[in-house]
DNA sequence: GCAATTGATGTAATAACATTACATGACGAC
DNA sequence: GTCGTCATGTAATGTTATTACATCAATTGC
């Protein structure tokens, strides 16, 4: 999908995460641009769900957070699945890409006839340097 | 981990989850047994955690609801990573297991030294009869 | 026996996350 | 200009999960 231009509440929410460090919640988000206008949840939520759509943010499933997309290309084509891990000490999440689990997945969901749309994988875990 | 005789809360919500269809959440588990003396939402929680503990129920990230774990083992040792798919349409989950995916990930995750603690595997999309 | 500890339970209150409903404004197509 | 569409604003509500504190039962150590 062809990224469109940003809106002004998207831009602002699409700031937020990429300057944070890790993870961001809703409502979280929705207090660092208090300053910026924004008054409620629906604020949020919405630009997040244009933001996903777009590629351009991914929702962690397990946190009930969600995290600007760090992978280098433009979001102009389909990534696969993508698999994160996230460290319980620091916070720190990495996002990665798998061709091989890809390709098992599409082979064991092809098996039971099932259409997937949406692949979630999370390692909740600990980093090498909070091991 | 050897499973530990359940107590009354545990076999309430075990026997809930095991007579359902397909997922519940904390709350429909919570209205299920109002006629067997739960009252707060804190009995679920607390019973669920022990469940899941013995690995004889799944949390599934992408519904915040909860499964009783189909394997058909007991639950005395571990299973390893745990995935499902899930249908949109007709809320059917279905569990399974795979080495393979296992060892792949059991790879990348080592790249990073990252220590696994748990993983998250969830596949949303349509089972055969609803695609 | 009887403190002390541990684990399960009960209850209330609150926190955290997300959606519904309805109203308004901006802008292009026609 | 008016219609349709999409972004926005606001309030209210719904859903999921946790914190805090009190009680009770079983077990242990003395």
């Amino acid at each position: 999908m062809a990224t469109p231009q940003l809106t002004k509440n998207q831009t602002l929410v699409m700031d937020a995460l990429s300057h944070s460090e890790g993870p961001m919640s809703a409502y979280t988000i929705l207090d660092k641009l208090r300053d910026h206008g924004f008054r409620a949840p629906l604020q949020v939520y919405r630009a997040l769900d244009k933001l996903q759509e777009y590629g351009m943010v991914h929702r962690l499933e397990s946190l009930n957070a969600f995290v600007a997309c760090t992978c280098p290309h433009d979001h102009e084509h389909d990534h696969g699945v993508t698999a994160f891990t996230i460290c319980e000490g620091c916070g720190q999440v990495t996002e990665f890409h798998d061709e091989a689990i890809e390709q098992r997945l599409s082979t064991l969901t092809r098996a039971q006839n099932f259409k997937t749309e949406k692949t979630t994988i999370e390692i909740r875990g600990h980093c090498q340097s909070c091991a």
